[in-house]
DNA sequence: TTATTTTAGCAACATTGTTGCAATAATAAA
DNA sequence: TTTATTATTGCAACAATGTTGCTAAAATAA
């Protein structure tokens, strides 16, 4: 996979915000007219594909994607997520492991758990 | 709110079904003709609205519907849901109420907890 | 039965995401 | 450095999904 600017300028848009970011941030941030938004749509997949950002579902629905900041180590994104419906920011909660016990039988390949609600800043 | 023809059979669908259902499955279960596609969508939100319903984003951003099975007591949906990827469908594992710890000043109004992977019936 | 108000259907529109294809740019090879 | 190879981009077109406004129809109250 090639290095380009396009691929490079997103990337360095996730990785430096706080927030997991949508393909809707991620166009409104880019310097105008620096790629078309097809082609954000296909940086984000390669940069799935390479496992250098994961994506978190959020309670609408709308897609956001966070760059991999524990996963070094292995690729679990296990961890909580918080949208806040005041500054409608959504961030990882790295720390947050929600504990379950699934029945016999279940094969998890993938994991979605988000809260939505008031986050500190917004209380 | 008023009871009509529509509202009766996307309830029943939806109540019946032992799997959640989304907009598309719920207009391909209906007889044809039954009513306007729009019509399934006003639909959907008097019920949710009236919490006969409530809904869960599958991780491919998918809204599904859920019938209210344990919500006459109180109304908590912090129940796991799995969606399996062979047989598509969507299931709310009831009984899985994931535990976890959250920092000071956040205030959880929505939950949205999905598994996707391979179900029983499928492995 | 009539009056009132919700609900339905339809058309139009907005948003979001996908695909095919030719042009361009990044990398490998010479 | 130059050329060849192949990934990536932009554009247009399309599909799917969801929303809104308006009028007609249906459900409920009077």
């Amino acid at each position: 996979m090639r290095k380009t600017i396009a691929k490079t300028k997103i990337l360095e848009l996730i990785t430096r915000s706080n927030t997991n970011l949508s393909h809707a941030d991620i166009k409104n941030l880019l310097p105008d007219g620096l790629c078309d938004r097809v082609t954000i749509y296909r940086v984000l997949d390669r940069l799935l594909q390479e496992g250098l950002i994961h994506k978190v579902v959020n309670i609408d629905g709308v897609v956001n994607y966070a760059s991999c900041k524990n996963c070094e180590v292995e690729h679990s994104h296990n961890h909580m997520h918080f949208s806040c419906e005041k500054c409608k920011s959504v961030t990882c909660l790295d720390d947050i492991n929600p504990s379950f016990k699934l029945p016999k039988g279940y094969a998890v390949k993938e994991i979605n758990f988000v809260l939505s609600g008031v986050c500190p800043s917004c209380s």
